[in-house]
DNA sequence: AACAACGGGCTTTTT
DNA sequence: GCCCGTTGTT
């Protein structure tokens, strides 16, 4: 291991990351080193003697684990940093819960449900009650169990408890109490726990066994937790119980940068760390390393309009750099083009690489006008979050016969497989079982192996073909933990016609489910070659742990690298481009609509915008338009408050896109409509200029372009068309211009006058 | 029992 | 505008 390891650090961070024991807390601004302390500070405990199996690290995603335990192999060399405990709450503990599950009455190889399990158990559940499923939707169920359960509360004290059920009662819900209830027999009946389970249960594990827990408060002598400010009740709660032994906790975070209380995330757990342990010591990170000057300001500036924050000097040495650039847009469409345009012209001119820029927005449905305009560029990008590689259909179907094989009382799971791909095990005969299994409060599993015994009123054809499925399952099992992960999967993807199935089907949608199944299986083998260890098996249900908690950030593929990042601003927490686009920034929209009633959400909003804010390390753009789509609507939209709250020093003219009239159908036509007919609204923006960026500006494909033509360029000087191609309105030019050689240029988009 | 057509609801944000 | 689930059709 390097010995001057500590010298590049500054005064701060050192202290933060030598004082090793007792209690303290890290405030750590934007940009200021966080990783770096959290990854020195345990490189130094283990430099001290401190074994690293002995060290518990808890993040905030798999990703910023993994990053983390790479860094740290990195300082302290050798392999020692496999050791340390390190993973998201849910990772760990549903490990620990595993380890423990017996002394909790649950199966050791209990499913993890995801959220749309949840929501269907939650439906059927709703449905059985004979409630109105208008009125008692999943979602709405589902977030009033979750929070309950974030703050320790279980379905009897929720029946309980009189504000709770009030405000149920108010809501016209009298009955999610019940639903409650019910959701967590059958959870407990099918062997399942959901994502706040892991933590809830932990909690329980911990309250009933105190051997238990005396067990991991000696196996973890240290503590670091990441991301403190997201943490919730329950995460707190433990943290707080494992901590007790030894008080060598040392928790990282950024009030500023809470973004998660609408999931019950607690800012007070950072506020109120000093009452727990009045010894602490608290080290303050205030120097940003990441973004230039007008960055860093602008930030604070906006950040001041919160009322309840740690004090902090959030600083930078950096340069000054560009002044913030805002775009007005007049369609959602034409702010995709605007931005894409823009990221061109960077391309061009600064010698970027597509990985330097970020698109980030408030919500995942705002991603496809940039999408299609950055295809129309040929800029390559890539969308992260959205629908997940692990939620589509084939992929949940294959882990679904993992999970029914691993736990045969998985009632979600048997569901979805029981008839895919068909062997003629209809609507009816599931409806029958389900009735029997409710009636005799047992799995799907028991009735489905025990037809006679449960008298199932279903013909002997559906009967025999339901016992060669239970046969199917059963014999997987019996090898289940004697198997690698790999050959079994492939194995049961194979014997379950799941494989043939996908490959009959010759459609582009069937090709590309059959290849996601085969990428499944590479991951799967992947997982099993890594952490293979000695003559020790991986096995499915090690896998099946993992890939509960998984997400699409978690798995990034190389050829995904140099792409323009596409992204909302709670997936681009812990992240930073040189060039970064907020976009969609609207009323309504961000802040959204949801958040304007109470002055703490609208916080929160504002604490998101800071985050987005301080992603940017060179040069931050931001844009709105005045008209948008919505649920297919054209709505108009003034730009938002946070662009005014941003100290005006800091923000550059306004692009305004020259509302010239567009020779294009549809929504731009409409557009240019609206805009003719509502009277300029009171502008928000004091500075108006109405700069025309190069390619932004009015170019429109309405003139007589031919090979051979000279043009000239705004930018790119004088030129020759030396071929076209594509149809109008997509026209492509490809101009060679002496000064700066070859481009292609999308005709509607650049600006190009004709000389002769 | 399987597929096509239709209609409703949705937009916060994620482990 | 799109996705999902339900309904209607063979």
């Amino acid at each position: 291991m390097k010995d001057n390891y500590l010298d590049g650090l500054n005064e701060a961070q050192r202290e933060a990351v030598v004082n090793t024991d007792g209690p303290c807390m890290v405030i750590a601004g934007a940009g200021s080193g966080k990783t770096r302390v959290l990854t020195y500070r345990i490189a130094h405990l283990i430099k001290q003697g401190a074994e690293p199996f002995s060290i518990l690290a808890l993040t905030f995603t798999n990703k910023a684990a993994k990053e983390m335990k790479e860094r740290i192999g990195n300082i302290i060399g050798g392999s020692e940093a496999k050791n340390i405990w390190m993973g998201t709450f849910h990772s760990i503990f549903a490990r620990i819960l595993r380890a423990e599950a017996d002394k909790i009455g649950y199966p050791q190889n209990f499913t993890i449900y995801d959220t749309q399990d949840s929501k269907n158990l939650i439906k059927t559940i709703v449905k059985e009650f004979g409630l109105d499923d208008k009125l008692y939707k999943p979602g709405i169920v589902y977030n009033r169990i979750s929070s309950a359960k974030n703050n320790l509360i279980g379905a009897q004290s929720y029946l309980n408890n009189a504000t709770i059920m009030g405000d149920d009662r108010s809501n016209g819900r009298p009955r999610i109490g019940e639903v409650y209830m019910a959701y967590q027999t059958r959870c407990f009946r099918a062997g399942a726990m959901d994502f706040d389970d892991l933590l809830f249960k932990t909690n329980v594990l911990f309250r009933d066994h105190a051997d238990v827990l005396y067990k991991y408060q000696h196996r973890f002598k240290y503590l670091l937790v990441d991301e403190y400010q997201d943490t919730n009740y329950s995460q707190y709660l433990i943290v707080k119980k494992l901590a007790a032994l030894n008080e060598n906790l040392a928790v990282v975070g950024d009030d500023a940068q809470s973004i998660y209380a609408f999931r019950g995330a607690n800012i007070q757990n950072i506020l109120n760390f000093k009452k727990d342990y009045p010894d602490y010591k608290l080290y303050k990170l205030e120097q940003n390393y990441r973004s230039t000057q007008v960055i860093v300001e602008a930030a604070n500036s906006i950040i001041k309009n919160n009322t309840e924050q740690i004090k902090k000097n959030v600083w930078t040495s950096n340069d000054e750099g560009n002044r913030i650039k805002v775009i007005k847009a007049l369609s959602d469409n034409e702010e995709g083009k605007l931005i894409a345009n823009d990221i061109y012209d960077i391309q061009q001119h600064y010698n970027a690489k597509a990985l330097d820029f970020a698109i980030l927005y408030r919500t995942n449905a705002q991603s496809r006008s940039f999408e299609e305009s950055l295809r129309r560029l040929n800029i390559p990008y890539k969308i992260y979050g959205g629908l997940s590689f692990y939620q589509r259909k084939e992929i949940k179907d294959l882990l679904s016969y993992f999970r029914l094989i691993a736990n045969h009382k998985d009632e979600e799971a048997f569901k979805r497989v029981i008839n895919y791909p068909k062997r003629g095990i209809g609507k009816t005969s599931v409806d029958h079982m389900i009735i029997k299994a409710n009636e005799h409060k047992v799995s799907l599993w028991e009735i489905a192996s025990n037809m006679q015994q449960y008298q199932l009123p279903i013909n002997a054809g559906a009967q025999k073909k339901i016992g060669e499925f239970t046969a199917m399952m059963n014999s997987f099992k019996s090898r289940l933990e004697e198997t690698d992960a790999y050959d079994i999967a492939k194995e049961i993807a194979s014997v379950t016609g799941m494989t043939k199935t996908l490959h009959d089907d010759k459609t582009p949608e069937g090709v590309s489910r059959y290849e996601n199944i085969q990428e499944l299986l590479n991951g799967i083998k992947e997982f099993s070659d890594k952490n293979k260890e000695e003559d020790k098996l991986v096995t499915l249900p090690d896998f099946l742990i993992d890939v509960a908690l998984l997400t699409d950030a978690d798995n990034d593929k190389p050829e995904d690298k140099d792409k323009v990042a596409l992204m909302t601003i709670h997936a681009a927490k812990g992240l930073e481009f040189p060039y970064v686009y907020i976009v969609g920034m609207e009323e309504n929209l961000f802040p959204s609509q949801l958040s304007l009633n109470s002055r703490t959400d609208l916080e929160e909003e504002r604490r998101l915008f800071y985050v987005a804010i301080t992603r940017a390390e060179k040069k931050l753009t931001l844009s709105y338009a005045t008209t948008r789509y919505r649920w297919g609507n054209l709505i108009s939209c003034e730009s938002s408050r946070f662009i005014e709250e941003i100290d005006e020093k800091y923000v550059d003219n306004v692009t305004i896109f020259d509302p010239k009239p567009m020779k294009k159908p549809s929504s731009s036509k409409e557009a240019a409509f609206k805009m003719k007919f509502s009277s300029p609204k009171k502008e928000n923006l004091k500075k108006v200029s109405a700069v025309t960026s190069s390619s932004a500006g009015g170019g429109s494909d309405n003139k007589d372009f031919v090979v051979g033509l000279k043009v000239a360029h705004a930018k790119f000087g004088k030129g020759k068309i030396v071929n076209i191609e594509g149809a109008y309105p997509n026209r492509k030019a490809t101009v060679f211009f002496p000064n700066v050689g070859q481009k292609q240029l999308l005709l509607k988009f650049a600006k190009l006058d004709i000389i002769e």
